[in-house]
DNA sequence: CCCTGGCACTCAGGTGGACCGAGTGCCAGC
DNA sequence: GCTGGCACTCGGTCCACCTGAGTGCCAGGG
């Protein structure tokens, strides 16, 4: 039909319209800038119909119209096509990402340049312990009873933990459980780690079941832990760019939520790799981000994602650019953890 | 003299006042709420003189005083006791550390008790590597020619390098490799590390002189990148809360140097550990920072600091109650650190 | 059946004047 | 050297008014 059709052009003018000017937009300033073939009392008409059917408002009588949440969220869906980044975009995401010395590094400069490209705040996951495989399992003997137990992934995560021991522990004992331990989790996923517990108890020399005992249950502890998912957060400051006009009143709430990392991981949890997930306004649940657009996606080889990435501002954002940017930075990501 | 004697009162009284109302202070307010013994009118005079040298400005006729930079400078001087932290306070410390499984853990959970307790920015400084001794150095092979070098100091900081080896590099030489590295390097205070070098490579068997010296110079690398000084901040939320009535026009600067982490850095970089320094205002070299005051404090026990930590926050903060803050954080995170 | 130009209407935002009150500086008196 | 009194200043607020953008509706034309 080629009402509908004029319809969704009208929907979509709007939207660029808005994003990239911020002011309503009247049918005056549409017939001008669009080129839509019709004139402002036909673009009104059409308007009223978006209206009527929820994907536009007024602010005011007397005000042009801007997107709802609806209306943002029927745009994405029909956003043929992403805009690809420009060969200097891309040069910039190599030039950025290029000479990263560890993973911290990596996520550091990945989540910079998101907030860099995209002008709003990036967020960066650590990839997810379980998701990741035992690269090697380090045993430093702090004192007879107390040993630090450090795990290096294969995606370069490190953590540590202080085990307590019971029984008095030796340098030579130490070494034979650190050889037990990487003999059986070197290589296997975390995921299947708690599965192996149990066997490996079994088959330890008896004298040093309890250690094994106790060292395994503290590197399982370590999966489960809230700290276990981390968060590089970065681009802040594009809050305060404009915050008048895109958070009605503070960006307070806002950045709490952020700092509270829980909210953002939540929302990462869903992420598939590859697919870009974009969730607008009032679709997210936690209150604070009902004003805030949130794209994300999974990066890492595999079907499954090791952690996730995005970008978090106005429901009034650049749609297109952002998810293009999003997708690439997360694929980058992905190769440079795929070769360390 | 009993009149520079008053005046002190009246600069401080203003300041107090001030700094907990937010509304520049005028003589009949002052003369009600502080009991100077004194009427309005000697009070404005007392006002006059110390508009006259600098202490405090109008910030238009017909208004109230405010003191200026110089102003809370001889406030914050002639602070006479600092403010000690109350019972819940400091339990509430105790709650808010304990618990803290790992040096993130502990830094993290620092910086949001920091910024719960001041209601600013807070800022926390990972220990310095080059101030840090060796507690372990790690080799794990990942391919023949590359080695994941992974060190772990005694502050609990881990950090990790890919070295690529000029020799092919099998698991034994490896194990010995690491062995010698840490015979030479463990317990050494990194700052140190490179005079070890040297003789570390002479004395080493001569296959693996090659190896040696390919894995110091890596481990003398991480010690002067940039990557080496970390930062955690936190509550920059706080910054949103009356950023109106705090930084003129936005605090988009604020965070953009915040975010920089280098500014913060060097401005860390002069603290000294239990003197706690104060930098008000136009004191600040760092144009963003020129309308903010930093309170901070070097953490550690020896006679140098650690690290450091702070907070940020408008030149109007409540300086007493920060600086024991401050003081208080870094001394439990001191003790901490020397505990693990 | 759909588009178009015209027209009356609405209302947010800006402008300018009047007023109010907090706060000051100064002065004469104690 | 402190104090009360007094004239003066000036930012903030309130209000009334106007303007202009934008709308909805309607009648007419293709």
């Amino acid at each position: 039909m080629a009402h509908d059709d004029r319809r969704l052009q009208v929907l979509r003018a709007i939207v660029q319209d808005y994003v990239s000017t911020n002011d309503p937009v009247g049918s005056k300033a549409l017939a001008a800038r669009y080129d839509l073939g019709v004139s402002p009392a036909t673009i009104r008409n059409d308007m009223a119909v978006l209206e009527e059917e929820g994907y536009i408002t007024q602010p005011h009588t007397s005000a042009g119209r801007v997107p709802t949440d609806k209306g943002y969220r029927f745009f994405v869906d029909r956003l043929s096509a992403v805009k690809p980044l420009s060969v200097a975009e891309r040069r910039a995401i190599e030039r950025f990402l290029d000479g990263a010395v560890d993973l911290h590094d990596v996520l550091g400069r990945s989540v910079r340049l998101l907030a860099q490209l995209t002008r709003q705040v990036a967020v960066v996951q650590y990839p997810t312990l379980s998701r990741s495989a035992v690269r090697h399992l380090e045993l430093v003997p702090l004192t007879a009873h107390r040993l630090l137990m450090v795990l290096i992934t294969d995606t370069g995560r490190v953590e540590q933990r202080v085990v307590e021991v019971p029984v008095e522990t030796d340098a030579e004992t130490v070494a034979e459980l650190r050889s037990l331990l990487n003999a059986a989790f070197a290589g296997a996923k975390l995921a299947e780690a708690s599965d192996k517990v149990g066997d490996l108890v079994d088959n330890a020399p008896p004298q040093l079941r309890a250690l094994v005992a106790g060292v395994s249950a503290t590197l399982l502890e370590t999966l489960v832990e809230p700290s276990e998912d981390r968060l590089v957060i970065g681009g802040t400051a594009n809050l305060a760019r404009g915050s008048a006009l895109d958070f009605p009143h503070t960006v307070r709430p806002l950045l709490e939520a952020l700092e509270e990392q829980v909210v953002v991981l939540r929302l990462m949890a869903e992420v598939g790799p590859s697919t870009v997930t974009v969730s607008i306004g009032e679709e997210n649940e936690h209150e604070a981000l009902t004003g805030a657009s949130f794209v994300s996606v999974g990066y890492g080889s595999g079907d499954q994602a090791l952690g996730g990435l995005g970008v978090v501002g106005p429901t009034r954002m650049d749609y297109a650019g952002n998810i293009a940017a999003v997708r690439a930075v997360a694929r980058y990501v992905g190769q440079l953890l795929a070769e360390s």
